[in-house]
RNA sequence: GCCGGAGUGGCGGAAUUUGGUAGACGCAAGGGACUUAAAAUCCCUCGGAGCUAUGCUCCGUGCCGGUUCGAGUCCGGCCUCCGGCACCA
């Protein structure tokens, strides 16, 4: 042990000590509970930033103290590794995408070493290799065959700049969530999930899981969207045809004074002959939130009370969404209200508070709950009630049933791009659509693809890929040449890491072993996408067998984003922090505009390269400073102030220890146990464990170990009598910072003279009875006011406490001759006097 | 508009589990020690106002009100910011 601190040796020192002696290289074990910690693994688009350094951290905080605690911890990493960053690579700079993409993870492999991350690399996963995609499309054909996936032509959300297809969970208020670009409409041939028919499991699921934030849960319960309502058949005026709406409110049906069709809707383009004047309707003028109706010459029949209401079209209802048409309660609906109120429709209040109808003319729609009126025999019923039995009446009638609507759609699939997993179908003339057989896979992506052809699949063009023999007629045929969304590589890839690398991709025992995951740990910004992906697809594998739990994840911790504020040039557009000088454009003078404090993201290049924060002060101040500045769940904005601080505090922890190795070591036995410093090392070693076990508060648990150094280096200052227990301290200390800054608590550790890894030490526990202070603060209040504070021995009655303020000089003063109307006793704490 | 979350010193943040000393810990700043000097290190001050000033008083956790001996914490009503969803019938 060097009397200096120099991180740079260290950590290479150890980073290749714990990569020889194997000690991140995980088994199943009966011995010691499992744990499998997880963080959401990366696209490896050349560099790690700051958010996966801050996420990381976390993750390994939590893995290398949970193996601390006697667990059997796994802690993978692998690699996202399809996706577009790799194609716009190959086209600008003319590097194929394997080759671009597989130099990138090389690279950043290399950082997350340097970041001494414990990851267990015999399992790492590339989603981009064959051997990872082969499975992609052997689910897919299972979800083929089980009719989980299928083939429609639909409406898509379509990026021009991207040439490719969008789930509705990538449009982001209409832009493409990653380029930005305005999202247009499409018609395409498009292969689907249907994760609608897992609807009511992933909602109903959300209730189980307790360990993950609310606010994902709301957010996945809302993006589900179910709704129970009713669908009910309007008679057509002079036709047979019938209109066939949904809706939540069946209490108001008697209410209803108009109907409105979407402009897609079939009856529309039957009833307005000038299509285009429904085209135009859609993307309606200026203001997009303008409700437009049209009005046709045709009524629609309500069943109830065989009432005559006209038919309309309207911009606002969607085909997507029940069954593209609606029926239309202006008196308890305020968007009804409004549009009845343009166009001059009648408005007929059918439910009221009390039961009576309302002596003046509406004002808004009423849209809770009351009592029905002229509704016939429902008139008199609460809403609620009505709800059911009009329901049921309409079933009983045979004028429509009841319907559960999600607002989930199915998952679109196909991309047209080249960078992703090939779709394993082909198409025959004879024999239609047929699955690659299984022996044939993978179907693997062709290299040296040409990419500069737009608007379809690179695959498209390359004739030994798209010719191919049918497998079932042995005639020439052609293969799908989509390839798959990438959140298919992310939704499973926790799966594969159960088994290392050399072993089989699905080995059940290995899976039903360490499944599910039992802390996740990513960016809140996949509360919905991935997350949702996963959750469906391990219900999935469930069904198919290969999982035995409903569930991939059972606590989820979202960490922050890190953000940054963004800076322009008039001329130049986003700058980076270093092409700007003085508030200036370097490179042409301009003053620099201010923006918001966003997001880092590389469009506006507000991010920060963490490389020379590890090259210049050591991954393990880069560990220690990004965990204490916020606590994990906190957005994060960037400020280096705070780094100095961290790199004090190892410096401090070194310098101490190394002054005190000799002590390291000393026998526990035979300890004052009234000294200050034990019991303020009792105090910290529960304040940790507590701050870690609770919520992942490290920046406090940090907090606290510098508390406790600061205390050993002033009883230490104290010189010539130096407390026996320092070197018990200094020890703990050395224990507890591990998981924060594993490279300096393993030097010390054997700086001590330990010769095994400080990772194989038992955490260490605290004792209740030493946790305490022997001496406490107790202060003494007057009418609420703190009016003394006295130092008292711990753990006194209630009734000496209350002696001890009575009889203070201070609070005398305050109390005076005035007659003591109340006295309350915190426990050992505080004294509260009302006078 | 609806649903979440949050507003505390110059800054990041603590205290929110159970109502009980607001500002832990760190950064920045100022002063001092050491040094030929600098860096590093160490010590002191650091929410605001006031005073008969080394101690004490008052005010202070977005705003207004309430409950309580006591409210950053609980209740009611607002304001602002962030995130998600947004014609979902």
């Amino acid at each position: 042990m060097d009397k200096k601190y120099k991180p740079q040796e260290i950590e290479a020192k150890w980073q290749k000590r714990w990569a020889e002696t194997g000690i991140n290289s995980v088994k199943n074990s009966s011995s010691g509970e499992k744990f499998y910690c997880l963080e959401m693994f990366p696209y490896p688009s050349g560099k790690i930033h700051m958010g996966h350094v801050r996420n990381y951290a976390i993750g390994d905080v939590i893995a290398r103290y949970k193996k601390m605690r006697g667990f059997n911890v796994l802690h993978p990493m692998g690699w996202d590794a399809f996706g577009m960053p790799a194609e716009n690579a190959a086209i600008n700079h003319g590097i194929q995408p394997s080759k671009w993409t597989y130099e990138n993870i090389a690279y950043m492999k290399d950082q997350l070493n340097r970041m001494g991350l414990s990851y267990d690399w015999d399992r790492e996963v590339t989603t981009c290799h064959p051997d990872y995609y082969r499975w992609n499309q052997w689910f897919f054909i299972k979800m083929y065959e089980k009719g989980l996936a299928y083939k429609k032509s639909s409406p898509v959300n379509w990026c021009e700049t991207c040439s490719t297809v969008l789930a509705n969970e990538q449009v982001i208020e209409n832009k493409c969530w990653r380029c930005d670009n305005e999202v247009e409409e499409k018609e395409l041939e498009q292969w689907f999930f249907k994760i609608t028919d897992y609807a009511d499991r992933l909602l109903n699921d959300c209730d189980r899981l307790t360990g993950w934030p609310d606010s994902v849960l709301t957010m996945q319960r809302n993006w589900i969207g179910r709704s129970e309502g009713v669908e009910v058949d309007f008679g057509v005026e002079g036709s047979d045809d019938k209109l066939r709406i949904f809706t939540t409110r069946p209490d108001t049906l008697y209410g209803v004074t108009f109907m409105c069709l979407a402009p897609d809707h079939p009856m529309s383009r039957e009833l307005i002959e000038d299509h285009k004047k429904l085209d135009d309707m859609k993307n309606a003028g200026e203001d997009p939130d303008e409700k437009i109706i049209l009005l046709t010459d045709r009524s629609a029949i309500n069943p109830l009370n065989n009432e005559k209401i006209p038919i309309t079209v309207a911009n606002f209802v969607l085909m997507e969404y029940g069954t593209g048409a609606i029926m239309s309660v202006p008196a308890h609906d305020q968007r009804d209200f409004d549009t009845a109120k343009k166009y001059g429709i009648p408005i007929r209040e059918v439910i009221s508070p009390d039961g009576k109808p309302s002596e003046a003319a509406l004002e808004e729609a009423f849209e809770t709950g009351g009592t029905l009126i002229n509704s016939d025999q429902f008139t008199g019923l609460k809403s609620d009630i009505a709800k059911e039995k009009i329901a049921e009446f309409i079933e009983a009638e045979g004028m429509g049933t009841r319907k559960v609507n999600y607002r989930l759609r199915d998952w679109g699939i196909s991309r047209q791009r080249y960078w992703g997993t090939p779709i394993p179908m082909i198409y025959c003339d004879k024999c239609g659509i047929v699955p690659v057989p299984e022996n044939d896979l993978p179907v693997v992506l062709p290299e040296e693809v040409s990419l500069e052809v737009m608007g379809r699949s690179p695959l498209a063009d390359v004739k030994e890929f798209v010719d191919v023999i049918c497998p079932g007629c042995g005639g020439n045929a052609r293969r799908e040449t989509d390839t798959m969304d990438t959140f298919m590589d992310s939704s499973w890839y926790f799966i594969r890491y159960c088994s290392k690398k050399s072993e089989e991709a699905l080995n059940k025992e290995n899976i039903s072993y360490w499944m599910p995951v039992d802390q996740y740990i990513g960016g809140i910004e996949h509360a919905v996408l991935h997350l949702l992906y996963s959750r469906f697809f391990t219900k999935v594998l469930k069904d198919m067998g290969i999982v035995d739990i409903d569930e991939p994840f059972t606590n989820l911790l979202t960490q922050g984003m890190v953000c940054k504020e963004t800076i322009k040039c008039p001329d130049h557009g986003w700058l980076f922090q270093e092409e700007a000088e003085n508030a200036k454009c370097k490179q042409c003078g301009s003053e620099i505009q201010k923006g918001r404090v966003e997001k880092m993201s590389k469009s506006k290049k507000n991010v920060i390269d963490p490389e020379h924060l590890i090259r210049d002060y050591g991954a393990d101040t880069s560990r220690l400073f990004s965990l204490f500045a916020a606590p994990p769940e906190k957005d994060l904005e960037w400020s280096e102030q705070g780094v100095d601080g961290a790199f004090r505090f190892i410096n401090r922890l070194w310098n101490t220890s190394y002054e005190l190795k000799d002590q390291l070591r000393a026998s526990t036995e035979n300890m004052d146990t009234d000294s200050a410093l034990l019991r303020k090392t009792h105090r910290t070693i529960k304040k940790v464990t507590g701050d870690i076990e609770r919520a992942f508060h490290f920046n406090t648990a940090i907090a606290a170990m510098m508390e406790l150094l600061n205390e050993v280096v002033s009883v230490k200052a104290k010189g010539s009598k130096v407390d026996t227990g320092i070197g018990f301290t200094l020890r703990t200390l050395i224990l507890l910072i591990a998981p924060f800054a594993p490279h300096v608590a393993e030097e010390l550790w054997h700086g001590s003279g330990e010769s095994g890894s400080v990772f194989e030490q038992r955490w260490p526990e605290w004792n209740d009875e030493l946790a305490v202070a022997n001496e406490v603060e107790l202060v003494v209040q007057v009418n609420g006011k703190v009016r003394a504070k006295i130092m008292v021995t711990a753990g006194l009655e209630d009734e000496e406490l209350k002696e001890i303020a009575l009889s203070d000089q201070k609070t005398k003063e305050f109390i005076g001759d005035k007659e003591i109307k109340k006295v309350i006793v915190v426990k050992g704490k505080l004294v509260s006097i009302v006078i």
